[in-house]
DNA sequence: GGCGCAATTAAGTATATACATATAATCTCG
DNA sequence: CGAGATTATATGTATATACTTAATTGCGCC
């Protein structure tokens, strides 16, 4: 069959991957079932073997199924669910929420590396930018602490950070990174007052290393007082990437 | 060429992915560059063009590529990058963590909807299993609040929860599902006396909504106190797809 | 019966080929 | 000179084929 398209405008192998997709997901097909061979499969789509195995390979990759030769494919085991956060562009959840933003920068001066946070994980730099700002809206929707690594980004010395916020300005002119993050509760503390929230009120904390090889680039401590809430569709549907956002001050909840 | 496997061990396929990645991600092409056609890298690689098509639409598929007909592939511009989390196996991690786990289960009862908080989203839902329990390790790791929706899951009406944590089983028995999450930061208040910590201590709170089809299984929500982490790798290499955990009782940091 | 080896099976990888399709570039004609 | 038709190009999809590799199954031998 050389025509590339089917009747629904989905390709032949993406129709495959669909249909065995909806019977593991449905729940008509349980983990640890035998998925056809290849060449029934093959059979029942009135296909090649390669267009089965692209498309078997692709729930594979997605973690639907496991494959082993000789043994067969069977539908996986849900292990761990993933779930995805998109690290948040605050410019844009701001915007989305019907708030003007401000980026309200309280100092950006490079300093010595000894004078940075442990926590940065900068100790190969000389040369590091310590930023201080508060991302508002019509209240204070975080307070960000950051560190960028010049040695690694000489061009972030030039940068007006008053201007543009450092987080934006990093994605646009830093290629692909890695990272880790870490969530956790903290009370807000000595940051109550540029928070604009009581010593003891609980804040989200968000960590983010963001590196290059071995080098950190940037080490950045965003902290959400009052609420805010940091959600998403969980990764289970290898096509179901759902939208994920910063909710804005929602409900603490009963 | 009908060898397989290269000399490193790698499929021919995964090597071509892995040094065009390998270049984008040391910054040595940037994001708009054009990457050569098929047709030149065939030939640069000495393989078929389907060879290097695989490479080239499985880097476009992870996002670091962008690929259109006639125009051609170039470097994708990063977008906004996404994290993933694990969504905690916490009797894994205590055991990780070198401490004995004991599931402590206070309630595990069949109620009304109407007594079904309206967070758990449980409208649909006749008849509903109410949870309460804490996990432990040597101290309060987390107190867990849960909704199991028994018209979709009959079985867990007969499953004693004080022996098996309800995560785990319904992780056994219960095919994929998509799901919800919204993390947030709390104040421990009630729930103090059995966290084990002041009322004002900020608490890690996390909640997750899992759903097949219309129906909401279970509606989850789980406290952490004491400056629980929850902490993973980025996803910003399709390759690296790091492991993820909750870091035990990590200090809170300056 | 138990153990090891061989046969068989199913997936993994690669190729050559063919045709489809989107679109950038170019050419044609008014 | 510009709008519209045409061409060239790079990717998209599918096929048939061939060989490789891992692992289960079963057979034969002890």
């Amino acid at each position: 069959m050389n025509e590339a398209v089917r009747a629904d405008g989905r390709s032949l192998e993406a129709h495959i991957r669909r249909v065995i997709e909806d019977r593991i997901m449905s729940g008509a097909w349980h983990p640890g079932d035998r998925v056809p061979p290849e060449h029934e499969l093959m059979v029942d789509f009135g296909c090649s073997r390669m267009t089965v195995n692209r498309a078997l390979s692709a729930l594979a990759a997605a973690g639907l199924v496991e494959r082993r030769r000789r043994a067969g494919t069977i539908v996986a085991r849900p292990r761990r669910q993933m779930a995805a956060i998109a690290i948040p562009d605050l410019e844009a959840q701001i915007a989305a929420a019907g708030e003007r933003y401000v980026l309200d920068t309280l100092s950006a001066t490079p300093i010595a590396t000894a004078d940075a946070p442990a926590t940065a994980r900068m100790a190969t730099a000389d040369r590091i930018l310590a930023i201080v700002c508060r991302h508002l809206g019509t209240a204070v929707f975080a307070l960000e602490e950051r560190w960028i690594n010049l040695d690694a980004v000489p061009q972030a010395g030039a940068v007006d950070f008053a201007r543009i916020a450092p987080g934006r300005w990093l994605l646009d002119h830093v290629p692909w990174t890695e990272g880790d993050y870490r969530i956790t509760a903290i009370a807000a503390g000595d940051r109550a007052a540029m928070l604009e929230v009581a010593a003891d009120a609980p804040c989200l904390s968000f960590e983010r290393w963001t590196s290059r090889g071995q080098a950190t680039i940037t080490y950045v401590r965003q902290i959400f007082p009052r609420g805010f809430a940091l959600t998403a569709g969980a990764l289970t549907s290898p096509t179901a990437c759902a939208d994920t956002s910063i909710a804005g001050r929602s409900s603490p909840a009963p």
